[in-house]
DNA sequence: GATGAATGAGGATTCATTCAT
DNA sequence: AATGAATGAATCCTCATTCAT
């Protein structure tokens, strides 16, 4: 951050910054998988360093305790959902097409890597006392993007004469259960048509349209 | 040996019957309210048997061991939801209106007994290799009362030409989606204007009618 | 004890003693097997109860403590010892008979009652405290008897010129030792030929006598 | 994932070889003095870990639990039982005397390691499922040795006409008798004159030789 | 007298974390 | 920097004993 740190001459041994990355991503990985199969409680650091091939001094190193480390796991994860969701919702398509890609690449996120659904239940039973849950926190950065595209969705008229923000919630409330329940249930979603019935449901409801 | 050991020997103090009922019953929304408050691991059982108000000897007379005592609550929890939803929507409503009534009567049940929500995830963290959520066996056996009213106004043209299973596991969907979101955004909900708006969205979806 | 007890008039429902009497001897019966079985610390009270066919709680009445009972029963095993080797050595017999046929029912008596040999090292294990142990207590009371006839024989130069306390305590020691080995390497001893080796080798010791 | 997976990293803290036998060495012994003086129940594994100078901990990484600790520690006192045995009637001696310094080593290692009767006592009481007590395992194996020293005075006429097996197993119960009898009355035994007494009755016996 | 419901003291074991090497 | 040996806090459950009925 201080600009001063950039005037120091590299001096003595330089600490192999590329190994250091690796070795945190490593256990970064080690770890997601580990709380991801057996849970918080059950997952001993010692195998997570097993798993990482370093000791478990150096898990430490990285991460001053275990708690951070699922921390960092989980936050990791929510990064990439971020992430793969930008990347898919945000090319310039039409506002309607960016809900149906971003709703889409939710679900297949999670169904592409189930330890998330994992580390998100996790968080939320062993760190319950954070003020805020890391997916809700990213989820709230976001929602402003949203809201845009939502706004402009009514003013256009394609939504219905509805408050956006409950709008929004009803979005979140649908991907978000049905994250959890494909996940519970050992479903496979709607793999292979992609969700398309989810999309087209929180569209159009379950009734038929009275003109149709 | 003698001939009296056919001769059961009951002379003792009588089991009151009627006490042990209600210890049975206070150990068990002790267990609920703590379990919901501090989560399993930090719940002692010792703790229980204090607000339960009895030694800790007697909890483990009415319920075999920690474990045994926190899928009693979850059961317990499970046939409330089950008899509120039922309840509510049982009686010869018409079918759409049975289903409206059902949706409602669920979040509202989690609205009223938050602690509840906190055990349903309880169970899955910590009981995760049982072959079933106690919450998926309680889904799975109304699931048929629900298929047959879905399938009524299926075949009345009410609902749009989908799958029923869709259908009735994107209304799954939403309500699970709904009661976490809620729970753990701390909002409350739709409290007062019914979840009106849920059903809603449920029934209309987002988008304006092409018709209207 | 005192005279006076037996001036009472019996006043009032006389305690039914044969009942009594039974009562406590299926408890001592049933703990003496139990005990035997699985130990000390491995026997509850309540098993005990289940099997003498009473409630826990007449079992403390009879006696005070699972302590107590297991002293008790013990108590009751080496009284049936004695009275076993007394029944048959205490007969006019010559001397040196006397001693083959004490040794005889001694070893005798532990394999019909294997149970009393467990309750031996129970005691020792758990009652270490003990000034002196059941068994040694027994073992005292019957030694001054035992000593007037190794001294009859020592005097008639039946037995050899050593120390009689020497030789008396060489008899228990290989009594005392037969019955372990025989019990704990669960063989059957000499059931049958009646253990007159032992006497034999007692008496006369592996060597050939010199003037043999 | 990484080619360095198969490069062993042990780079950290080097075990203390010497260190680590010397810990493992008087953990042994705290738990022998412990468990003969107080018995297997009263005895805390925190007092071990007191008396050893570690930390509980400490001991679980050297023997997994209690009664791994208590079986170890039996097992080096039947090691160093033999040792004491061997190293005295092995050297080469005429077989007779073999016989007569075995007995007599046998009963001094008792009465020099008293805590190891204690240890024999309480196996047979706490680990009494175990197909066989490691003092009889011990035993069993040195038996082959013995019988030919037995096998050689037989032929030679120097012990009576008798199944050696049946001598072999007389002079066992002799001397466990007598280590029991000696250590349980607190008798201080033959100390000075070494045993020499029982070596004569086993001789013997406690008969007059009728040629005498 | 008899019973068994209620009680709570007591202990082995695990595992996150530290720090000497 | 890396390691893993050492540590000890923390907790469920059993079962002898009491005493209300």
């Amino acid at each position: 951050m201080s600009t001063t740190e950039k005037v120091r001459r590299p001096v003595g041994r330089p600490p192999n910054q590329e190994l250091q990355q690796r070795r945190r991503t490593e256990i970064l990985s080690a770890a997601t998988n580990l709380f991801a199969e057996r849970g918080y409680i059950e997952s001993e650091v010692q195998d997570i360093a097993d798993r990482a091939g370093v000791g478990k001094g150096t898990v430490y190193r990285y991460y001053p305790s275990k708690d951070e480390l699922f921390l960092a796991a989980s936050r990791h994860g929510m990064d990439m959902l971020n992430k793969a969701v930008e990347t898919a919702a945000c090319p310039a398509e039409r506002p309607l097409d960016r809900i149906a890609t971003g709703v889409r690449a939710y679900l297949e996120f999670f169904e592409a890597n189930p330890n998330l659904v994992e580390l998100l239940i996790l968080e939320r039973v062993h760190f319950r006392e954070r003020t805020k849950s890391i997916y809700f926190e990213h989820f709230d950065e976001n929602l402003i993007r949203w809201q845009s595209t939502f706004e402009e969705l009514a003013r256009e008229g394609v939504l219905r004469d509805l408050p956006v923000e409950r709008m929004i919630e009803f979005v979140s409330e649908v991907v978000y259960g049905a994250m959890f329940t494909t996940h519970f249930s050992g479903r496979r979603g709607d793999l292979g048509i992609g969700h398309d019935n989810i999309v087209d449901l929180i569209f159009r409801g379950i009734l038929r349209c009275p003109g149709t």
